[in-house]
RNA sequence: CGGGGCGUAGCGCAGCCUGGCAGCGCAUCGGUUUUGGGAACCGAGGGUCGGAGGUUCAAAUCCUCUCGCCCCGACCA
């Protein structure tokens, strides 16, 4: 391809709306424009990466035994009635109406159109197992899109569904897509970890997303240093140290007593106040769950995790009150809640609170704390894990410190069980002639923020650095004198040659200053460089550079595809 | 939805407080000289100052409303 007739507009100046560095480079290199809040166009340099993304997920798709189709954009609200989701999914699901007034939505995901397809189409357990797959563009109406295509409104996803006779069967699914994963994205040349997920409004029972490791990323990582634990830390078991947790019986209870705190809210300025440490605290967060008041408490220093809390509740929904009704509930401002006196609250308390003794909470009046709070002697309560695993937490199988990191979740994977084939009836008979429910799995990769973290994980300061295996071209061969009949021959001849071997190169004709051209190769990071000048050549020269190590060599133009062909394999 | 910020040439911005010819840098087009890491000089084009209404002799500037965008939070496969 020729560069001079491309549309690659670079940018020397980072637009204003960009912050994360994916989101800038992506928009210097030319790869994306936006055209409305979380709405992208993908230029050809960028479709062209999303393209190899995509081919390699299809083959590795195929390959585990997964057909490709394509779903409508455009769903009934009829079939997300039936399921629930049309009231669950909430104010995400972008709806709109036909000239009849009828409802639609925009998919963002396809449970209910894949789950309607199957249940109409597959009679028997000879029609299982099937798994079926389709790369689309997917709509959510997000709260908030940013960070460019990382989070977007309108995305490229490839969403997988599997279907079989029984759990067991559906297990091996799960597993092969888990393998599948792995070679996707080993394949596009990223660092990731797989955790151990949440499952979220998705349902399900179990699900491990797959993270791309990167400062950047918006989800954290709590994981084993042995390897035998990793978990997003909405998921993450806290376990706290034997000693900490489970101490010796306190030998001596303090009495009871409320002190004076005036207007002293937060853990931090009650521990300057009180002279103690945050551990001697005990946080009590009052929340809504379907209407129904919860007081959750959690240790000073630790953070409530709501996932943890709704999940153990089963509850649709769970959010912190709001001001007033915290007033209506413990008479007094945000900030002075306790547990004591407020049995005729359900009250769930943290593990990590179980043997704290002698400690300090809000005395549900204003300007007013309680120390020397006791369980039993003043507050009873029920005890769970509630929290978000934090640095001191233990693995929980091998009881070595946890690490934590953060990624982009760029995979998910989800053991659906008959959640959605229960709610469609979508049934098959047995062999003893018995009706049965599909079982079913379901897969998800965001394509396009397979892009975008891809950058996130391989960048310097003069521009991206792709891995091969997603780089738009291979070769960016970079005549420097255009008008120099030797040097552009030779180039044009390189060319030829590499493309007839199938390796994409991307000729820089442009008859512009050199600067510009070494400036734009390093934005755009195709992996190989071949710059071809007329003082070089003279010599009987050509130089050959590496984006990702910056190493060049000079050849000879004989052997500079043989050279490319052996440098792309070392890559 | 709450808090903060921003909308002026394709991009980055100044001008607004204190009303008085709409500017700068980069990019674009033409020319001359340059030519291995975003050149120099000469010349040119490009704007409903996000939109609507109001105040005023006069509005990019002041007032009201509105739309869009970005950041933080809540939210979220």
């Amino acid at each position: 391809m020729h560069y001079s007739r491309m549309l690659l507009p670079t940018l020397k100046e980072t637009p204003a709306e960009a912050e994360l560095i994916s989101h800038k480079l992506m928009l210097r290199a030319g790869m994306i424009r936006k055209l409305a809040a979380g709405i992208y166009s993908y230029l050809p340099i960028g479709y062209r990466v999303i393209r190899k993304i995509e081919n390699i997920i299809r083959q590795e798709m195929n390959s585990a035994g997964a057909q490709e189709l394509l779903l409508p954009v455009l769903n009934p609200a009829e079939l997300w009635r039936e399921s629930g989701r049309w009231e669950l999914y909430g104010a995400e699901l972008m709806r709109l109406k036909d000239r009849h007034g009828r409802d639609f939505c925009l998919g963002p995901t396809h449970e209910e159109v894949i789950t309607d397809l199957v249940r109409r189409e597959v009679r028997s357990y000879r029609d299982l197992p099937l798994n079926l797959y389709q790369i689309q563009t997917k709509l959510r109406d997000e709260i908030r899109p940013r960070f460019g295509i990382m989070r977007a409104r309108e995305f490229i996803m490839k969403d997988a569904y599997s279907f079989d006779c029984n759990d067991h069967d559906a297990q091996i699914s799960y597993q092969q897509m888990y393998e599948a994963y792995n070679r996707i994205f080993e394949r596009c040349g990223l660092t990731f970890r797989v955790v151990e997920a949440d499952s979220g409004s998705i349902g399900g029972s179990f699900s491990h997303e797959f993270m791309i490791l990167a400062d950047s990323g918006e989800e954290r990582i709590a994981y084993c240093p042995n390897a035998d634990y990793s978990a997003n830390v909405e998921r993450a078991l806290a376990v706290l140290p034997d000693s900490l947790n489970s101490g010796e019986a306190p030998s001596v209870l303090a009495p009871l007593e409320a002190v004076d705190t005036p207007n002293i809210k937060t853990v931090d300025e009650l521990c300057a106040f009180l002279s103690c440490a945050p551990e001697n605290l005990v946080k009590t967060l009052i929340l809504k769950a379907d209407d129904q008041i919860i007081l959750a408490l959690v240790r000073g220093d630790h953070e409530l995790n709501l996932i943890k809390l709704k999940n153990l509740l089963s509850a649709d929904q769970l959010e912190l009150a709001d001001a007033d009704t915290v007033m209506q509930i413990t008479n007094a401002p945000v900030g002075f809640a306790g547990p004591v006196g407020m049995n005729k609250y359900r009250i769930i308390a943290d593990n990590a609170v179980k043997n704290m003794i002698n400690f300090i909470t809000g005395a549900n009046k204003t300007d007013t704390h309680y120390i020397n709070v006791n369980w039993g002697r003043d507050a009873v309560c029920e005890y769970a894990d509630i929290r978000v695993a934090q640095a001191g937490d233990l693995c929980p199988k091998c009881a070595a410190a946890l690490n934590f990191c953060k990624g982009i979740e760029v995979g998910h994977i989800f053991k659906l069980g008959a959640k959605y084939s229960k709610a469609l009836g979508a049934v098959f008979l047995d062999e003893a002639g018995r009706q049965q429910t599909i079982i079913m799995g379901c897969y998800g990769i965001g394509v396009g923020r397979t892009m975008a973290a891809a950058i996130e994980q391989n960048y310097d300061q003069n521009g991206i650095i792709w891995p091969v295996a997603i780089a738009p071209y291979h070769v960016l061969i970079m005549p420097l004198d255009v008008d120099n009949e030797q040097v552009m021959q030779l180039a044009e001849d390189i060319c030829q040659q590499l493309e007839s071997l199938k390796i994409e190169c991307l000729l820089d004709d442009r008859d512009i200053r050199p600067g510009i051209k070494f400036k734009d190769a390093d934005l755009i990071g195709i992996p190989l460089r071949l710059t071809i000048g007329k003082r070089d050549l003279k010599k009987g020269l050509a130089e050959i550079k590496i984006r990702k190590s910056g190493k060049s060599d000079k050849i000879s133009p004989d052997n500079v595809v043989s050279y490319i062909k052996n440098a792309l394999t070392l890559l």
